[in-house]
DNA sequence: TGCTATTATTTTAAGCTTAAAATATCTTTC
DNA sequence: GAAAGATATTTTAAGCTTAAAATAATAGCA
């Protein structure tokens, strides 16, 4: 246990009081929007395009396959509309086709164009590289205790429900 | 050490490797969206406003006094432009009111006008017991072990420059 | 078959967010 | 005191994001 731990522990006998609940979300937070903010800044900088439509062609990439406009919106925690907007974009650019489905006229699948799957690998390098580097300083350790730290975070917000209290 | 942090170290001896960056990234990412979505989702339904307002506001009670629109922008890590438009929202439904520097002329402070203050008040204690909620399935060990992570990471980003590579 | 409910997607209106340009003011320097 | 540079803020144009309403199509069922 660290020494930070353990004066957390000799102080209220490792029930964590709520302040320490909202310090941590505040530094979580914040730790996240600036990565968020320099992947941002990197992306249009570089390779003039946005974080949003990476996040669409990363998730294409990794389904291997067509998605449907729905399966995207699920994946990318993001709503219908969202999705109907940024894939339009993509396609008008020729980063992704939409295919219709022959047996049910209200689904749309997206697929990566070869120009889209070319230029996706290309950012996704450079993608990592960014964030390799600016994980660097942490240790094998502190990663892992972080991922179980976040795997129970993860676990509690799907075990209540959404509009609970 | 936990049992899967002794793992990955048995596997490539401390040093983390680059997907694992990666994979914490996401997992961080992910965890942050869940819960700042479900926070924007309160703030809606149950108080009728939005995170961006309960930032500026939370910013302004923290500070205990009035801040520039400058300094603002700067601690919420936003646009200043950004800020002029959730300000000027805020001083329509009288919950800030600005107010112009005698000596300077270029700058405005902007202070939370006691209904702002009040509102506010309300909104900190739900929002603070939405977090405690969502956070309390994690021990106090736990917690300690990802403000350090988030420190580090945190100092790491604080030394790197933000256009590098 | 026809009626109802469900599902997939798009549209709409409003607000958030940014970078870059513009505006206004202050400070420095000569 | 005037010019040049720096600073604080606003404006602009474009894109992102959402919830709610609308549209279109399928599925279940009497």
């Amino acid at each position: 246990m660290t020494a930070r731990a353990q004066a957390i522990e000799d102080k209220h006998g490792g029930a964590p009081l709520s302040k320490d609940s909202l310090r941590l979300w505040l530094k979580l937070l914040t730790c996240t929007s600036v990565i968020e903010k320099r992947v941002r800044g990197r992306l249009r900088q570089r390779f003039a395009t946005t974080l949003p439509r990476f996040d669409v062609l990363a998730t294409l990439d990794h389904a291997a396959g067509p998605l449907t406009m729905g399966q995207l919106s699920n994946r990318l925690l993001v709503s219908n509309g969202n999705v109907t907007g940024l894939v339009a974009r993509l396609e008008a650019e020729g980063y992704v086709s939409r295919i219709a489905d022959a047996a049910d006229r209200r689904t749309f699948y997206v697929a990566l164009t070869p120009k889209g799957q070319r230029d996706f690998d290309e950012l996704a390098a450079a993608h990592e590289g960014w964030i390799e580097d600016m994980f660097q300083s942490l240790e094998a350790g502190e990663m892992a205790a972080m991922m179980e730290g976040l795997d129970r975070l993860k676990s509690a917000l799907a075990a209540a429900p959404g509009d609970a209290r």
